[in-house]
DNA sequence: TCTGGGGTCCTAGGACCC
DNA sequence: TCTGGGGTCCTAGGACCC
């Protein structure tokens, strides 16, 4: 176990990666849209000033945007996926303790570390600044939740200028901080902590033992000893495969028939399969799920189905055939959908397939080269080079991405131009 | 009109077994 | 009328994270 961690936070991480390509957006409102452009998922410091929410819909705020020029943009995986592993490369050149918690966050462990631990985390904030372009704030602490309340200091205090240890002032620096802003302690949690009379960071690290884990369970109590300094929570740098995939998007449009919906239920069962095959799974589970479109604004209708397979698979072929025969169950012409999901479980590794006397299996080598040599393509020409008919090719039921920038970094077609006089 | 898309873990309770 | 005790497995629901 690490008795000292960091935390490193990419400054709104996505509206940091639109900046790269486009400097001119430093220090203007930006904010960056969920998938089918309906809701606001990242904003500049500029915008948070201006009142902007994070996860508020756009149309709720378009005034406002209109009025302070803000630029918006449509979400943009392909980028920030790419700017993240190079944010995630240059952390691992400084240790091998990387935990990659999340697309613009990752742990590191200084264990092995000699040097001071400011020191040493201000020269990673200037690497990363310099060879990849985007502002990191990092935490220092001796747990997990130590590590991420410092990184929130560090990033809300300028005097800090991006980086903070907590180690010799925890209890000081807890009072400040809200519980509901703790690690771990999320809205329904901060609510009854509230209720109870806990309302700072240092007051939940101040309860009793039991009381904490007949209320808040193992996890909570976890939290509790975290805030203390006690690290419960270990850097996890040991990749563990997905025990279950999903694949879900909202329509652009009201959609109506089985054959449209066939078509995204084949994207998606497509897409999660290939990241089943690139943890080297096979799946024994497929689920469909199928939303309708809330009428009147009620709570929008769930029709879920789904089945065992004979003989776990990573076939796309095949697994897009069970997912139509699955939506085919529950769909019924009439109402409109708004959106249709792929599910994945039972996830076993390739290798050590059951296999089952009645069901011969249906994935030969031939058939998981050819898998292999498509995910090779497409890995490196751009995702959907080649994709399967079943998908459709005009998608007319394709999510919203009418903002969206270019793929700098990861299409060859997209590649910025630069013009030298 | 317009409100994202993934995931994980924990607990309680029921079914079932000896 | 009385009605054991202990274990496992599974599922649903609820909590959390980004």
């Amino acid at each position: 176990m690490h008795r000292l961690f960091a935390l490193v936070d990419c400054n709104n991480f996505y509206v940091s990666c639109e900046r790269i390509f486009s400097p001119s957006l430093e220090n203007k409102p930006v904010v960056v849209l969920s998938n089918n452009d309906g809701c606001i998922i990242a904003r500049s410091n500029e915008a948070k000033a201006l009142g902007i929410k994070m996860g508020q819909p756009i149309f709720q705020c378009k005034d406002l945007i209109a009025r302070h020029r803000v630029h918006v943009f449509s979400s943009n995986y392909s980028l920030y996926g790419d700017i993240s592993r190079r944010v995630m490369d240059v952390l691992a050149g400084f240790t091998p303790d990387v935990e990659v918690y999340s697309i613009d966050e990752a742990f590191l462990g200084l264990d092995g570390i000699v040097r001071d631990p400011l020191d040493w985390a201000r020269e990673i904030r200037r690497t990363v600044r310099k060879w990849v372009g985007v502002p990191v704030s990092i935490g220092i602490g001796p747990s997990k939740t130590l590590a991420k309340a410092a990184a929130r200091v560090a990033k809300k205090d300028p005097r800090h200028d991006g980086v903070f240890d907590i180690t010799s002032c925890a209890r000081d620096t807890l009072a400040e901080i809200g519980v509901e802003d703790v690690w771990g302690i999320g809205r329904r949690y901060s609510r009854l902590l509230t209720r109870a009379g806990i309302c700072s960071a240092r007051d939940l690290s101040d309860v009793d033992d039991a009381w904490a884990k007949k209320h808040l369970t193992i996890t909570g109590l976890r939290t509790v000893m975290e805030l203390r300094g006690t690290s419960c929570i270990s850097l996890e740098q040991v990749f563990s495969p997905k025990k279950a995939i999903m694949c879900s998007r909202s329509f652009g449009r009201k959609v109506y028939s089985l054959e449209e919906l066939n078509e995204a239920a084949a994207a998606y069962t497509s897409r999660a399969a290939e990241k089943l095959r690139a943890q080297g799974g096979a799946a024994g589970f497929i689920e469909v799920v199928l939303i309708e479109f809330p009428f009147n604004g009620g709570f929008p209708k769930t029709h879920i189905s789904g089945m065992n397979i004979p003989v776990a698979t990573a076939y796309t072929p095949e697994l897009i055939h069970y997912a139509h025969a699955l939506l085919e169950k529950i769909y019924r012409s009439g109402p409109a959908y708004r959106k249709v999901g792929v599910m994945l479980a039972s996830i076993v590794p390739r290798g050590q397939v059951q296999t089952n006397l009645f069901f011969p299996c249906p994935e030969g080598e031939k058939e998981m080269r050819l898998m292999e040599t498509i995910d090779r393509i497409n890995a490196r020409f751009g995702a959907g080079t080649i994709s399967h008919a079943a998908a459709g090719f005009e998608r007319p039921w394709q999510m919203r991405q009418a903002r969206k920038s270019a793929r700098f970094t990861t299409s060859w077609e997209e590649i910025p131009l630069v013009r030298a006089r």
